[in-house]
DNA sequence: AATGAATGAGACTTCATTCAT
DNA sequence: GATGAATGAAGTCTCATTCAT
């Protein structure tokens, strides 16, 4: 039956509902960051909604789906947008260039979305079974890491990482770090800038400059080095908005 | 009869007063641990701890408060522990090292404190006054993060570290990374072993690795080292009170 | 469907909440006289209304919405009773001793409620903001004091009260004497009794039987009282509501 | 033993005991007039007293005891302080006058003192046993109303009262009015004010004047009146404070 | 006599969720 | 499918009072 009306989603059943859910999603979304997960409560979110308590249920069985549901349009986003920032680089490095890049905008661009992350690890990530988040992962990027493991495996080859890298460990422990700091900044926010005096987007630049050098093959970090921190910096330049 | 146990009494309440707050703090930090700050209640905590509601409440005002008694005697210890470390350190590399070093220990050994940084981090650090935080903050450690930028500094100088790095912006680049990965991985645990194989201290180690040797001057340290090195250093003498 | 009870579900739901809050406030009502409204606490009003104290809390906020309510509820109905026992009087004369008759009567009929009123000055007029009881005040009875300080004018231009009289001050001043030995008397009650051995009412009705004592013109009072008789007619025929 | 030291009252164990108990009446006191009697711990008395929870207790059983103390105490004061005022009085009526002067005079210069017995009439008169407050009263107070009731006897004997009046119930309808009146206005105070635009005392010698005029003999009056008023209203001069 | 500590009882309130319509 | 009403369960915190020293 929904397929006949394919055509009309404004007015459709299904339409209807994707609204709902769209706006309980958006509603949850705002109050999780400004609050926090744990000390969001349904009644919040309905209220912020427009949805009736009652209606919600028929949407979630619970925060816990919220969050679940938001992890994954997240996860989704992130997944797809990264990719096309990977699509158009020529070699490894600049990949990997282009990967950490596009992790930087984002801290730049959607604090709020990497806020959401850094919440979930802290808290949840521990307590909700591995398996369900393995799930959901794998059926995001079905790949997983193992592609960035290539990245380093390629970089080496090509003579532009350092040869006495281990390309699984390397590629776990500089995401970890990349990810990590991108997170904290993004949760300390306002406090960081206070303490430092800058946008946090610049010590976060700064971070993966020096973990690329510390990536580099020793040669060649000085051919290319000023070269490497001008386009960074010009990214930077687009200050407090 | 007041005359003979003058000092008596005042010995025991003390101490007991103080026995009393330690099995509190001790059942809330595990609980905390284990559950997630805001899923543990107060009830739990003083089930846990053996005391009645009413007499927790007269040493704590509310879990907010213990919260950041936590938070002080973990600041306070780790603290402490780092400067331990780093005194028998003859450079500003060895003690940079070491620095990184003891984060990596903290990691393996203590993963729970590590794990409440990150929880606090995550979800209070934004809530909460930042007034408050910089105001502990600077009773525990007056100097803040100005050592550590001096030890950049004194790295440049003396010729072990690349010229090029801004010591402010290096040194809290470097530090919120390392942060940031420590937290990370101690929130996520077995999730990260589960997926690479290797405890994670092991990960964590890789990413100083990698932070250092993106510091450390390429090779021509040898040739500019002694420069600026009596200056710098003089500096430096001034220890911390 | 929902065309069908289009009507009903609003009627019954309104009819509904309505019947509920009656009870709250019934049996919160009773309570607060029986026990003083600060002795009386959320749970006795739940469990002698018949609903869950979860339910009570979507109907009133507080203890003090409940007291508000009753407040409101009691000034609106002794407001309208008192406007009918007025209409029907000739002169200020007539109008003024039917205003006090009416408050004997409350006090002998329904002590219940002056006696609520009596708890309500004694206690919370001072700590609750004047401007919210000032608002109430208007909202029901826009004229305030001014109708009756009119009445006490009236009497001097008909002669029929004493010509010294300041109307402002003395209506003032006989309104709260009256209040205050009603309310008094209301909360005595059967102490009073004891001690003087007869119904309170009589005693309420003596202190009347003085105060116009001491209010009507010596001897003048029957030369003048025709005088402007009709006039004060006409202006009582406008009947409220 | 307590009569040998009766000369060094500072230093002996009653006086202390005296001391003691005189602090906490003396905050209990301040804190029921800004509080209300219920709304006032116990643990605020102690903390606002300086004496410690567990020593107040060796001083008063509970909070009604105090409550009580205090009663004890202001109505012995009232009774004596009326008393005096009128020992010089030659006739009734001037006694009745100076008596009426005396409880305008507690409520323009005592205002907390006659809040707190409204607060008791409110609350606590209906509670508490009608034979404690009656013995108390008989032990402050033996002859009772009953010298009021003789000083109308007196008054309609001498022909300066109407000789209507019927002495017992006059006496306590009028004395009704009165203490209701003053109890009232020192309850609503600043409500009153502010809608009336003028000091309380003036509105309770109002009252006062027209209760006086009432009882009267009916010639008297012609003669006394402007006299009379004069006297009440250059006491009322000494305006707010 | 004074007091520090403890505490049972209970007050107020919130919340996620269900149910009947 | 939407919704108003209801509610059990639980959470936080307060308070009067006792007890051992």
């Amino acid at each position: 039956m929904p397929r006949k009306k394919e055509n009309k989603p404004a007015h459709t059943y299904q339409a209807h509902r994707e609204r709902q859910r769209r706006r309980i999603l958006d509603a949850a979304w705002k109050l999780f960051d400004a609050y926090g997960i744990d000390r969001t409560t349904m009644a919040e979110i309905t209220s912020a909604s427009g949805v009736q308590p009652s209606t919600m249920y028929q949407y979630f069985a619970n925060k816990e789906d919220i969050v679940w549901a938001i992890l994954r349009e997240l996860m989704q986003e992130v997944s797809e947008r990264s990719k096309q920032r990977l699509e158009g680089a020529p070699n490894a490095m600049a990949r990997l260039t282009a990967l950490l890049d596009f992790m930087a905008d984002e801290l730049e661009n959607n604090p709020v979305k990497v806020r959401f992350m850094a919440q979930f690890d802290a808290i949840y990530a521990r307590d909700w079974p591995a398996k369900r988040l393995l799930t959901l992962e794998s059926q995001i990027n079905p790949e997983g890491f193992g592609v960035f493991t290539e990245l380093i495996r390629e970089g080496i080859a090509d003579g532009s990482l350092r040869p006495d890298l281990d390309p699984g460990l390397t590629m776990h422990a500089v995401m970890n770090a990349v990810i990590g700091a991108q997170r904290r900044l993004a949760s300390l926010g306002e406090k960081v800038e206070l303490e430092y005096g800058q946008p946090i987007d610049q010590l976060f630049r700064e971070t993966i400059r020096v973990l690329l050098i510390g990536l580099r093959a020793p040669e060649a970090s000085k051919t290319r080095r000023s070269h490497k921190r001008k386009a960074v910096h010009s990214r930077t330049r687009k200050r407090s908005a």
